[in-house]
DNA sequence: GCTAAATGTGGAAACGTTTCCATAGGGAGG
DNA sequence: CCTCCCTATGGAAACGTTTCCACATTTAGC
């Protein structure tokens, strides 16, 4: 209310003067570098501790022409997968000094070049960036143009770019391969943003191959709004007009939680009337039930990796070298994956959706409340 | 390989050389700052564009004595509600031209106190911070007296620090008398970190109170750790300790979920043999069979108005001001929460728990695989 | 006891920017 | 015609640091 006791930044000026000697003296003893002798030493040391003192680092930066910072640049923070592999850089960063300077861009290019134009601008030393369409993609093409490090994550570019990420294009194959050995034939693909991300449509690609190469009908695609609301219509809508379909292949864990339980709501059993399959591997699928069946990766472990990748780049000695090779991943089984229907229960699930087409969607809510 | 046409970083010197003016001149027109005629205006915009100028942000800061980025101090990403927060946080800066400075503590006062110093040795303009511990806080008593601007999140103590975040206190007291009102009278609090964190306990006190005004018993607590399967194993246990208790309260929703995992690994039902009310209203909880009742806070919302608050107090003038009010909550009704079993349920339960005390746990697990 | 090297120190420049100040031209008002 | 003020401009200082360099002192080698 009173006394304005304003703090005054204490500089390497100060505790040069406190010290009684030069300011490059300070500098050298507080950065040990450079001689010294014991005896400044302590009283600088002395001083420096007395005032409180402590670096200023723009001051630093701007004469060691760089910074200790790392931009991430990631589409979200709500998919807990990014969220995953942002705690796995930060815990990797932090431990090696250095800071996270953090942009959602919401799967928005111009928003991902404004923010590695802003990040260039405050000179991080290096970039992360996972973004939803690697081809032409105008951030990457200034970064190299300023021959600027960086490492992509969740993003590859088979035969051409790299970063740390699983193979989408495998792990879809694997998936219709596995989709395939229950003896499923008509399957659908489930997305999100699918045009905009190249690891959803990845994942297609190679399931789509695996489609063809065993022999199951090429995949009805449908791509879902992620208004949580909108979405539970949008697939309940979807199974109605795709009653002929006995498994699904989601884009990812939430997804495919999703479409179980727009099944529930239309009546329909997981996996009695419908197999559903997801992607990433969260947590949670292993506390629904059934449990759910899903492509297990380490997000926050391709973090790390990611984090780490571009830090030796950065010339630091990191503790231990990150693995070479691409993100691992592993199909996990689970109770959402069954047998297709047959028989009586491809009757069962016909009957219950045609009840359903006689509701509205509104009416589905209420009868399944009652 | 050969070439190295090491990218040159063009300043403000070089714009002023090729524009034919001064430096003073150049910092004027390109910050609209003080008088320019139209002529040297143009040419100096011309010599800019030409050159790809960009201001470059630590000779700004150094000058200006202070940075437009937010230093933002939270326990962990992995908790979906600190990163929703955080998106809010997020879009807020950045819509008003603000960066983000990420740090995550997981809980740890020492490495809280760290970040603060790096982001104060950084220069940022303020912070946003979520603690485990309030009371006599190192991190926050240093803000104080450097007098730094912070804007706390999910923090609060009552009738002294406040911050944007729900009433806990009143919250757990809601569950407490919904708890009441559905018949129950011995319940159980679980937590995890109970003792590191001041929301949980605030929860309990809340929790404890209205269990007392409306008559039950004083609720059983147990605090569970974070690790996923270890969880599953404790919350079995604690379930079979604990076979009188006919209602749980969870710290949050995850472990709310965990919990009706672990009762249905255990063959019990929810609601019928227990109930279960979580905390926090992530998504997933509307997903999942039977949907979880449970308090619903808005993290993002919160995450954003914290910002707010924070860039009104530096002055920015920000589009709508936030609502001075703490955030808001609603209990969510959910399959998960019944009525107590009654007779025949009670039967059925005690039986269930006897056969698993027979099994060792992987005995449970290989039995509900089967 | 002499040079050469090793050790210790501080002045000053530099990093890229903003801003104070001095200077100067031009128009208006007396 | 002389002031005065307004517009326009650039030189130079300042922000806090690191580091080059020149200089001083000690130690080592003969």
């Amino acid at each position: 209310m009173s006394g304005s006791s304003k703090y005054r930044e204490v500089t390497i000026k100060d505790v040069a003067k406190r010290a009684g000697c030069g300011i490059a003296t300070v500098s050298r003893v507080l950065n040990k570098s450079g001689f010294s002798s014991k005896e400044t030493r302590e009283k600088v040391l002395a001083a420096a501790k007395d005032l409180g003192f402590e670096f200023n680092e723009i001051g630093r930066s701007l004469k060691r022409k760089g910074t200790q910072a790392i931009g991430c640049v990631i589409p979200s923070l709500i998919n807990p997968v990014f969220a995953s592999a942002l705690q796995g850089i930060q815990d990797e960063l932090d431990k090696n000094g250095y800071q996270l300077l953090l942009t959602c861009t919401d799967y928005d290019l111009k928003h991902e070049l404004d923010a590695v134009r802003t990040f260039l601008q405050k000179k991080v030393a290096g970039l992360i960036i996972t973004t939803g369409r690697l081809e032409g993609n105008a951030s990457l093409n200034l970064l190299k143009e300023r021959e600027i490090p960086y490492s992509l994550l969740f993003n590859y570019l088979p035969g051409s770019v790299s970063g740390v990420a699983v193979d989408n294009r495998a792990a879809g194959y694997e998936v219709g391969r596995r989709l395939a050995g229950f003896g499923h034939k008509a399957c659908g693909y489930v997305s999100v943003n699918l045009s905009g991300s190249d690891r959803s449509q990845q994942r297609l690609q190679g399931f789509r191959q695996a489609c063809e190469d065993f022999g199951l009908n090429a995949p009805t695609i449908v791509e879902v709004s992620d208004a949580s609301t909108k979405t539970q219509d949008e697939l309940c809508d979807y199974l109605c007009a795709n009653s002929g379909l006995t498994a699904f292949f989601a884009s990812n864990d939430f997804i495919a939680l999703s479409l179980i339980s727009a099944a529930r709501r239309l009546g329909l059993r997981v996996p009695r009337h419908l197999s559903v399959v997801g992607f990433d591997g969260i947590e949670m699928g292993l506390l629904v039930d059934p449990p759910l069946a899903t492509i297990v990766t380490d997000p926050r472990g391709m973090g790390g990796v990611s984090a780490l990748r571009l830090l030796m780049e950065l010339n630091v000695d990191v503790e231990n070298a990150p693995p070479e090779a691409e993100a691992p991943y592993s199909f996990r089984e689970g109770g959402s994956l069954g047998r297709p229907p047959s028989g009586k229960s491809v009757a069962e699930k016909l009957q219950l959706l045609r009840q359903c087409s006689e509701f509205s969607r509104h009416g589905i809510a209420e009868r399944n409340e009652a």
